[in-house]
DNA sequence: AACTGCCGCAACCGCAGAATG
DNA sequence: GCATTCTGCGGTTGCGGCAGT
């Protein structure tokens, strides 16, 4: 299982933070050869760079969509209900988020929202609808090791992605930030090829979900696993008919200052409408 | 102005699952 | 089935900036 950290055989592997001439050569890269293939990056490019390295700072850092900065109320709310629905599964809050990384969600949450809850609860006790301490054992609460927060996951469609039109990296704010922005802004332009392969994964899609249709896709559903399946992934919330109801509540729930009360709908739907039982 | 402590964020580390041969 | 490689995730660390003294 697992395996030795990639970065440590590495003599004159360059650690620490990045530079913009780094950051150029890098999305240059990933312009011309597409994201992935990691371990190649280093090799291919000439950074002095770990291939970890090199994802985590495209990932985190200059992937195309990527918002900085303040964190909107209304986000912070979205956040606050996932992370007590889920844990500390950044990866799946970000999920939700469009153009937060997880890394970012993770950082805000440690540094800003988790006391902001403490402080919030200790008061009145119930500002925040988190997760009470025996969230684990009560039958009626989500557990985040459970699996029905896959049946969340199959119900509302990850945004974060799919590319975004808007680049609004902020940092290197200098003449280097223009350039990467520019490199990007092409990349992200739909090539023929782009267009060409939307359209074969959207004809696949209606394959698969005419296949689907008949057996309600059940195991993606229930486990939210429609990664196999780019072209599922990219439009499952819509097509599936019978969580559409599911996806609008936990829309509600997500969005509404009053999480308590369209959750109460979620309960009720969480059994009717999915295959598996759901452990709410 | 100099020092100190705190805070926020980018990056690193290690683990684990998935993919591949 | 096994070993190896790749990728993703969550926790943690280290550094720079800022506020307070």
């Amino acid at each position: 299982m697992g395996r030795p950290p990639c970065c440590d055989n590495g003599v004159g592997v360059k650690k620490g933070p990045w530079t913009p001439e780094e950051d150029i050569v890098l999305v240059s890269y990933i312009q011309q050869h597409g994201p992935g293939n990691w371990r190649s990056v280093p090799e291919n490019t000439g950074l002095m760079r770990c291939s970890k390295s090199c994802r985590l700072r495209w990932t985190n850092y200059l992937r195309p969509g990527i918002k900085r900065g303040n964190f909107t109320p209304h986000e912070e709310g979205i956040i606050i209900h996932l992370q007590a629905l889920l844990g500390n599964k950044w990866a799946a809050i970000a999920s939700y988020l469009p153009q937060r990384t997880d890394n970012d969600i993770k950082n805000y949450w440690n540094t800003h929202l988790k006391k902001k809850v403490k402080r919030l609860q200790q008061p009145a006790g119930d500002s925040f609808q988190t997760a009470p301490s025996n969230a684990v054992t009560s039958p009626n609460y989500y557990s985040p090791t459970s699996s029905s927060h896959h049946s969340l996951q199959a119900g509302v469609q990850p945004i974060s992605s799919y590319p975004n039109t808007t680049c609004t990296t902020s940092a290197p704010s200098n003449n280097e930030a223009g350039a990467i922005s520019n490199l990007l802004q092409t990349w992200m332009r739909p090539s023929p090829a782009a267009t060409a392969n939307c359209k074969i994964a959207m004809q696949e899609f209606q394959e698969e979900q005419d296949a689907a249709a008949s057996i309600l896709c059940k195991d993606q559903i229930v486990t939210g696993d429609v990664s196999k399946s780019p072209a599922l992934e990219m439009v499952v919330a819509p097509a599936m008919g019978a969580s559409t109801a599911t996806f609008s509540l936990l829309e509600d729930w997500l969005l509404d200052d009053m999480p308590g009360q369209a959750m109460d709908g979620l309960m009720g739907i969480s059994a009717g409408c999915c295959a598996d039982p759901i452990m709410f």
